[in-house]
DNA sequence: CGGAAATTTGAAATCGCTCAATGATAGTGG
DNA sequence: CCACTATCATTGAGCGATTTCAAATTTCCG
């Protein structure tokens, strides 16, 4: 594991270091959590966010028969939760997908954040937006695509991100989530998972050992994924010169 | 059809009439659209950000096999488009519904308007975050329910989504949508969505005529859809006081 | 080493899809 | 106003992908 990247910060827009170290003194407390761990459950008043120190978190949907979808693989250097900001109890639960570490920041102090830096209330609104890119890019995985393809598209989409992270990353890479919770984030079953990786292993598309994933073929897992590719914006022209 | 409703703007907050008509101000350009025409197409420059004044506006995301997703159904009082503020080239097309009116905005000016009011960027940020929730829930309709269940959940939303705008309106609606574009919605066939509200009407839950809904039975459907409710926040109490 | 959790396998059932054809409706131009 | 055409809705039949259920095997962890 690794130490809190903050380049995520810089995804749009670049921050001043005084507002990094503002959002580093926001935090009331780091929580040490272990695999299942719960950070916070679907329907608590929404009183914090979270920024994610090392490990992986899952925001997971439950519906009222007791069926999960997860919502967003969290990776480190994401701050997580903000989506509840909009609503008086937690849309989703926040589960540790391994060990992890997260700063429990109070809303308060986030949107104090927000009021006082123009600039990171910015960086904010893009990256929320990018969420929103995402989400919807995943939901249009699941409802137009087959086991294959969203599976491809997921461990793309998480490789893709995690190569921002650590840039040294290749080819492979520690994947935590047991075959239930992929099947939870990409709307399938447990059991076909299983016949579907062993599928895309087969084809010489991926390989698994221990708990590591390989994408042997990248370029035919992209083809087989076929999800627009997406290009995100830094400096967008038209963000306006002061602030 | 009715006029720009603008209470969509004090979802969260309640924005100054100062706002309200900088927001109007900054449109260079009112379209009139007839249904399936195109306003913006997945890939083109992101160069505009959109009113809704009437008409529902669909935004789609296509594959690169050609299957088509609608992510987010629009409705008057919108603000479409702002997800791809965050790319170069837009995430999704923009087509209208049915015969609507649309107005343009420049994404400089948007951005203008966010930077000279902190309280108008917080709406748009909230607003932002409650369309990422409202993605999140479809995506757990599509991921973990079955298509009656899909079709029952797309059908409540939607209603609620109208009564926002529309006191008045009752348990029965229009509905402009082709079976093709709700099957693009929820992630079926149109088919499949054939037999399913049939079947729905079997079941005495909904009804049909012309190019309307009735809800029949908004009890059973709920129960059916299986969805959490939410509830968003108005005026949240830890909004910093200022701005 | 022992027990729990996770993975894997098999067989059968089901849901939703595909293909193909028919029927209904609405918009268009004469 | 009617005929014409395109789009949309509906139906049937067969197929295929994914689920369900249940059991066996392996891995993980204390």
């Amino acid at each position: 594991m690794f130490e809190a990247p903050l380049h995520r910060f810089h995804e749009f827009t670049s921050l001043s270091s005084d507002e990094i170290d503002a959002l580093k003194d926001a935090k009331t407390e780091r929580l040490e959590l272990e695999r299942k761990q719960v950070i916070r459950s679907q329907g608590d008043k929404v009183a914090h966010v979270y920024f994610v120190v090392s490990g992986w978190v899952a925001e997971i949907v439950e519906t009222t028969n007791g069926r999960r979808q997860i919502a967003k693989i969290h990776l480190p250097g994401d701050i997580v939760g903000t989506a509840s900001l909009s609503l008086e109890r937690a849309a989703g639960s926040l589960i540790a997908l391994n060990r992890a570490r997260v700063d429990v920041i109070p809303v308060e102090a986030f949107a104090r954040l927000m009021a006082q830096s123009p600039r990171f209330a910015f960086a904010m609104f893009l990256s929320t937006q990018k969420e929103r890119v995402m989400l919807m890019d995943h939901l249009t995985s699941i409802g137009r695509t087959s086991a294959p393809q969203r599976i491809a598209a997921f461990l793309l989409h998480l490789h893709e991100r995690l190569k921002l992270i650590d840039e040294r990353i290749g080819k492979s890479f520690e994947f935590p989530l047991s075959q239930e919770e992929l099947a939870q984030a990409v709307g399938l079953t447990s059991v076909h998972i299983n016949r579907t990786l062993q599928e895309l292993e087969r084809r010489r598309l991926i390989e698994r050992s221990d708990r590591r994933v390989t994408l042997t073929d990248v370029r035919a897992l992209r083809e087989l994924a076929s999800l627009p590719t997406r290009k995100f914006v830094r400096d967008p022209a038209w963000l306006p010169a002061a602030a």
